[in-house]
DNA sequence: TGGAAACGAT
DNA sequence: GTAGTTCGTTTCCA
């Protein structure tokens, strides 16, 4: 997978420090050698210099991607030894890594060290050197043609897949222009696979649209031809509603006209607005939108408007099918290679009332913002699709100009009902929404707005509690269903493939639909629904650049590894439940006594300090062992918001301890410090989820960073899997992990907790009785025999994974798809 | 206000 | 191909 060295071997906090990733277990993805064609000649003593330290954990995979990565690092950056290398591969230590990505036998363009390009014949993986001076206009073409999957600080890694290619397609390329702007890149010439490749996928793009008139869904298509093929299909086909009058007739219409669009909030914002058509010449050069911008800074192409003309002439044909089979439908032209396009001409929709909606002038709209916006509004109309930015970066700013633009009624749904107040809240504080026009729908509010057009905020549950509803819960349900929305935001997107949530795409009647999440990542394989669910990915931040440009705070990350103490890692060895040894790595006594030091460290420097626990038990007795304030799920509304202000506000309270109630559903004051003391599995988004707590703190900035964020871990225990698991999605995003092994000065703390035997014996007490209370619960429960079922599974399991060990331990790190239940068999294969 | 039920993520 | 656990959320109802 991606290349996981990330800068500098180098000092955290006056400790002793190692970079995570060179004791990273990354798998032997094929996307490691594919940049790696002609510097096998290297010579082994590169090799050596990059020996871990000493001490640390490194096992064989991990040295081989640290000596790739940094045999290409060494040759892009002296493009002498690039130009000597010879281009036949010569026998020597490292040959043998490259297996058979070697790219050997390709050829470079003789001013190859001038572009930034590599792409691998095979698999159509993109890696870009950052540091060349073309990085930065090959980043944003990148971005618009190919999903990132790895941006360290180096080399950054992209892949091009069909939706990728779709999305590029949709914001207005052309494929030629794509591959010749590539080629233009990249230092080998485009292989003709690659152009196949792009040919094949952006082809049939754009020829089925799905269409939505009066409540009712129609697929269209110019071609009758294309159509016919779709209803021969045997789940298109029976979809079909037969006999109705537009149904089985061929609609004949123009296809709307490309029209000019300003964004409002961008650049001139409402001034070109309001001035009408005076300002047209204006409005032209703006609807020119990034991402053409972008293209025709490279191309010297760009405006595509004679394509316009031949569409004029087509005839329209379509069928129509019942929303309830919408997805299906949608899923099924996906699996056929012809992506369903839903595209809102919402300037000539006359039939649904305007909303009186517009940017309050001081809403201004960031570069990368206006970006994401111009990808979903770039042809004038609104394309529906998921726009990724992170935590603190303005999400809800990008949702509420999306409204603001098509100015039709919009429903926004998020997650809890704290959420939906907030979002109400910055649409009153951004636009000039009439309040009355902005209604609330959950469980303790059900008023309708005023008016003919207006906004509903709502939860996901709301909207598919499939129980019986109160009165007005239906009320305001049908209310929903019977009419047509312009656009619908969906908030937190990366939920919606789950089984019940899925259902608000086809139950409530759309003609866009904008989601947007800061991590597009689930542990299971179901965000590739969100293809067909939404739309493509129209955009996506890279989290360094927006740090780097002050959007989002800096931080610096850490791993501390804390050995176990020999009495809690014998009781950890020798306790056979799964379960249970979870709470022998989380209350070992060194980890808490480096929770205790951090702590300690960052109050006196004035940090505010998140302490987050899964694990409750560990939670309340970390947090009355320290007598710092925590909240769970159990805390009341009232003293939740009562300690949620002292940390705010009061000076003597600067640490609190949180459950996972922390991760999304409170509003957090702003912290500069946070500690990570236990967590759920290998939850990627977690992680980024609470690293995204302290992505608004800008005020400080110390040795660079704005804020830290510890991971706190138990050597030589399942933690460190998953942490290892965790991590994989910011280091992606290029954040570096540095591994403490050693805080120094931890020994002469004043306090220090569990420093004698007879006090870690103590707690190894309480840990087991508290183990062993859960035991006896089961053991009560009527439901023995279930229990011993599982244990006997697991047993088996057990043993069928250790045989395939080997090869599961190859995919564990890397591609990210690994799903949960390889994670589990990859701990019993190992511990 | 509190409980029950259902659901989500792992 | 599937269940496993725990903690969180939401809803509605008494």
């Amino acid at each position: 997978m991606p290349p996981k060295r990330k800068g500098a071997i180098a000092g955290f906090a006056g400790s002793s420090a190692a970079t995570a990733s060179s004791k990273r277990t990354k798998p032997a993805a094929p996307v490691d050698d594919d940049s790696s064609d002609d510097y096998s000649t290297d010579s082994a003593s590169e090799i050596e210099d990059l020996a871990p330290p000493e001490g640390a954990v490194r096992t064989k995979k991990a040295l081989d991607k640290a000596t790739v990565n940094a045999v290409v690092n060494r040759f892009t950056l002296d493009s002498p030894a690039v130009t000597a290398a010879p281009a036949v591969r010569t026998r020597d230590s490292v040959s043998h890594l490259f297996n058979k990505h070697d790219f050997a036998y390709l050829h470079m363009k003789p001013d190859h060290a001038s572009r930034p390009l590599w792409i691998n014949p095979e698999n159509g993986i993109i890696v870009l050197e950052s540091f060349s001076p073309l990085a930065a206009k090959a980043q944003d073409f990148l971005t618009t043609i190919a999903e990132p999957m790895s941006r360290p600080t180096f080399l950054h890694e992209y892949k091009l897949t069909p939706h990728s290619l779709y999305a590029a397609v949709s914001v207005g390329l052309d494929p030629r222009d794509i591959i010749s702007v590539i080629d233009r890149f990249s230092k080998i010439p485009v292989p003709e696979k690659i152009i196949q490749f792009i040919t094949n996928c952006t082809g049939s793009y754009g020829k089925v649209k799905l269409v939505l008139k009066d409540n009712r869904y129609f697929v269209e298509s110019n071609d009758p031809a294309m159509l016919q093929r779709l209803l021969q299909d045997p789940i298109i086909g029976p979809a079909r509603i037969q006999g109705g009058d537009a149904g089985s007739g061929v609609i004949k219409e123009s296809a709307p006209k490309m029209g000019a669009l300003v964004i409002p909030g961008t650049k001139n914002a409402a001034g070109t607005a309001q001035l009408g058509g005076a300002a047209a010449a204006a409005e032209k050069k703006a609807a020119a939108t990034a991402a053409e911008d972008v293209f025709a800074s490279v191309t010297g192409l760009g405006d595509n408007d004679q394509d316009d003309e031949d569409e004029d002439e087509d005839a329209v044909h379509s069928f129509e099918i019942p929303s309830g089979e919408v997805e299906k439908v949608q899923k099924q032209c996906l699996d056929l290679g012809y992506p369903v396009l839903e595209e809102y001409d919402f300037r000539n929709d006359r039939k649904n009332s305007n909303l009186d909606i517009d940017l309050k002038p001081q809403a201004q709209i960031r570069s990368y913002q206006e970006k994401s916006l111009s990808k979903m509004f770039g042809n004038g109309r609104a394309k529906s699709g998921i726009i990724v930015l992170p935590c603190g970066a303005g999400k809800t700013l990008v949702g509420i100009t999306a409204a603001c633009t098509i100015k039709k009624s919009v429903v926004v749904l998020a997650t809890s009902s704290m959420s939906v107040v907030q979002w109400r809240q910055e649409f009153i504080k951004w636009s000039n929404i009439n309040p009355e026009q902005i209604a609330i729908f959950t469980s303790d509010n059900k008023d309708k707005f005023r008016g003919d057009a207006g906004i509903i905020v709502s939860t996901y549950s709301m909207v598919t509690n499939g129980r019986n509803r109160s009165h007005d819960s239906k009320k305001m349900m049908d209310f929903l269903q019977s009419r047509e929305w312009g656009l619908l935001i969906l908030d937190e997107v990366h939920v919606v493939p789950a089984s019940i949530f899925r259902q608000v795409v086809t139950s409530i009647a759309t003609h866009s639909k904008l989601g947007l999440t800061a991590t597009l990542l689930r542990e299971d394989d179901k965000i590739t629904d969100l293809n067909f669910l939404i739309g493509p990915k129209l955009y996506e931040a890279n989290w360094m650049e927006l740090a780097d440009q002050g959007h989002i705070a800096k931080v610096q990350c850490a791993e501390v590894w804390c050995p176990m103490t020999p009495e809690f890692y014998s009781e950890y060895l020798r306790e056979p439940d799964q379960r249970k040894k979870v709470l022998h790595y989380i209350m070992n006594p060194r980890k808490f006594q480096a929770a205790q030091f951090l702590i300690d460290y960052h109050e006196k420097r004035g940090d505010k300090i998140i302490v987050f626990s899964d694990n409750v038990y560990a939670l309340k007795a970390y947090a009355l062992k320290l007598q710092k304030a925590f909240i769970y799920g159990e805390t009341p509304q009232s003293e939740r918001l009562k300690i949620l202000e002292n940390f705010q506000l009061n000076d003597k309270v600067n640490t609190i301890f949180l459950s996972k109630i922390g991760d999304t559903s409170l509003d957090l004051p702003e912290a500069t410090c946070l500690i990570q003391i236990s967590s759920h599995y290998g939850s990627r988004r977690q992680e980024a989820q609470r690293l995204g707590r302290i992505l608004r703190a800008k005020r400080r900035n110390d040795e660079g960073f704005n804020a830290f964020f510890y991971s706190l871990v138990s050597k030589d225990t399942q933690e460190m899997f998953y942490s290892s698991k965790r991590q994989a999605f910011l280091v992606d995003q290029g954040y570096a992990f540095k591994v403490i092994t050693h805080l120094s000065g931890i020994e002469n703390l004043p306090g220090l907790a569990y420093s004698t035997l007879a006090e870690r014996k103590e707690l190894l007490a309480e840990v087991m009785l508290q183990n062993s209370d859960a035991g006896a619960e089961e053991g009560d429960d009527f439901d023995g025999a279930k229990n011993l079922s599982y244990n006997a599974n697991m047993k088996k399991r057990g043993a069928k994974y250790k045989r395939s060990m080997g090869r599961l331990a190859g995919v564990s790190g890397g591609d990210g798809m690994a799903g949960p239940l390889v994670w589990r068999m990859l701990l019993d294969a190992r511990v």
